[in-house]
DNA sequence: TTTCAGTGCGCAATCGTTTGCGCATAAATC
DNA sequence: GATTTATGCGCAAACGATTGCGCACTGAAA
């Protein structure tokens, strides 16, 4: 009733030829009659045949979908990665099967096991900020389902990679602060386990001695990236005795909390203190305090990069000993030069 | 070499049983002895059998994979909706293949045809701004494949559809404003072939019909939804002899486009105009020119209502006359009365 | 002793497609 | 006329799991 896909097993006995006859000549096989092969194809289209995905991909081993699991898709950074990923599958004829983690381990696994019961044939993935064992993902990836980390990636080798250098480009910003005169310089970072985070630390740390600046770690508060948590790193900050002059955040939703706080304090925003930040999201210009100047980290560039390289590693699969290890520059966008001093 | 996922048949094998045997005593079929079902799913366990579910959903002709087709998940209200429609699937066991049209009609054909390929179980589909044609969506229904609309959804009645209802909050919004004092209430709305402009319209003249306010159209003004679009809809009005006293807009991203443009022009946002707007963003919070007010369409509520109605229509495939018509309510959120007049 | 129910399990078909192999028939070569 | 080559097509297995049917055995009731 409902279900009434033709098969060729419907044309071919519709034309009296065999099943193989009908395959064959709808993949163009040599050797099958130029007559027979317009008479398949000819009835194919009148009966609107298209071939089972299902049952293809069954018999081939392969579901030609890819599956991308995310923190959340709320982020712009992830949509538009997503979108990067989405773009660069379409290419090769992949589609995707997605599932969100919400920053919740248990979650994560529970989306990744169902997307191996699917037997996606890889799978792309953005951890989880609490995730810490990702063993369970190397068993996955050896049954024989490729995993391709981006943004939020492990630490170790052994795993195929694509990420921004936020260390280069942090400390990039430090000195772009510094030849603005800036001295000061305090970072609202994020939680101390994230591969992000300690690149962000290690390059303001490198930047500052590069400088000859000590590392005053009291200019150095972190936000586990709620609300309150940065509203309290804010508050430090501007309890010290010598206020910040510049003040790095972790994200632009950090530094749009750390704004929103500061200038509930009478912080006269990238005019008492400057401020910079991580992202460069797309509504930055509709908001009360833009950051002076965020590093752009290219999340549709990382998204197809992610999916050029599951591609890769979908197609080296018996070198199970090499890694791809991608890197794509991240750059600073200044937004506004108007404020400093 | 790579794919070497378990399967029953090995069981069999090690086991020394048939097939079936070790697939009812995997299902707990009450034929099986119990010594059998222990041995089998011991085994089971040990070699990390996972069923693959490419095979079952292959024999059922289900693949307990639903298509989500959104115009484009940057957009909040869409990064919301299929956090929703992914809660309720994850719910019923169902996944997500996802797919963008970005607002063209052709990708979103391209998108949904291959979904049909993949056989997914149902379509869920926010239609592109520019869609006109969807008998080909027909099409795909009549081959046994429902479709539910959401949000942007079409007109006719012999569909399956989620929406909300716009023309009700947009009386709602000209009533608030009306009852704040405001008369000369202008509009910028969004494309007028859209169902959601059109609600919008109506719901306009209707309110001010019913204050027995005659409807001007020189305070009503259409974008394509582009900054330029928005920009020049908001020039117009601010050249009228008497400037409107309000302005609503289409959504919130056209409002932050009006309200940065009149800001520029020297208007102060909210004091000498006042804005409203819909879809309640979350970012609204940190923006420069928050309006008074937004309708608040429960993306999350109506993706997961969506879904909820696709497994309702996947039920009664038989009954091919019946379709859902779920209205989920909106609501006004105010944001601030602060600047009230 | 026969009959019957209950228990425990295997055979084989099925889903839609691909593909190696083999069997015809016709045309071409010697 | 005999052998080769090319052409055109069918048979059947395979992918992994489910499931109706049937067979064999045991113990108990008739």
């Amino acid at each position: 009733m409902s279900s009434n896909h033709p098969t060729i097993k419907e044309i071919a006995l519709r034309l009296n030829v065999s099943i193989s006859t009908v395959s064959r000549a709808l993949h163009d096989h040599p050797r099958i009659g130029i007559k027979t092969k317009e008479r398949v194809k000819e009835l194919a289209r009148e009966m609107k045949y298209e071939p089972n995905a299902q049952a293809i991909f069954f018999k081939q081993q392969k579901t030609a979908v890819i599956g991308v699991v995310l923190p959340s898709i709320k982020e712009e950074f992830f949509s538009q990665a997503i979108s990067g990923i989405e773009a660069a599958a379409t290419q090769y004829d992949y589609t995707i099967l997605f599932g969100q983690s919400h920053d919740d381990p248990a979650i994560e696994k529970r989306v990744v096991e169902s997307m191996k019961r699917q037997r996606v044939d890889g799978i792309i993935i953005s951890l989880s900020k609490n995730t810490n064992k990702i063993s369970y993902l190397k068993d996955v990836e050896h049954a024989g389902i490729p995993i391709v980390f981006f943004d939020r990636v492990p630490d170790q080798p052994d795993v195929h990679k694509v990420y921004c250098d936020i260390y280069k480009s942090t400390i990039d910003m430090v000195n772009w602060l510094y030849s603005r005169g800036y001295r000061k310089i305090a970072m609202i970072n994020g939680p101390a386990k994230l591969t992000a985070s300690r690149e962000r630390l290690e390059g303001y740390k490198q930047a500052l001695s590069q400088k000859k600046m000590k590392v005053d770690m009291r200019y150095f508060e972190s936000t586990d990236l709620t609300k309150e948590g940065t509203n309290n790193a804010m508050k430090k900050l501007l309890s010290l005795k010598n206020v910040p002059a510049a003040v790095i955040s972790f994200n632009d939703y950090v530094h749009m909390d750390a704004t929103q706080y500061a200038h509930k304090q009478g912080i006269n925003i990238n005019k008492d203190i400057a401020f910079v930040s991580y992202s460069n999201l797309s509504i930055t210009d509709y908001t009360a305090f833009p950051p002076l100047l965020s590093v752009e980290q290219y999340p549709y560039g990382q998204g197809e990069q992610a999916m050029e390289t599951m591609i890769r590693a979908m197609r080296q699969e018996h070198e199970k000993d090499f890694f791809f290890h991608e890197e794509v520059p991240a750059t600073l966008v200044i937004h506004s030069t108007k404020h400093i001093r």
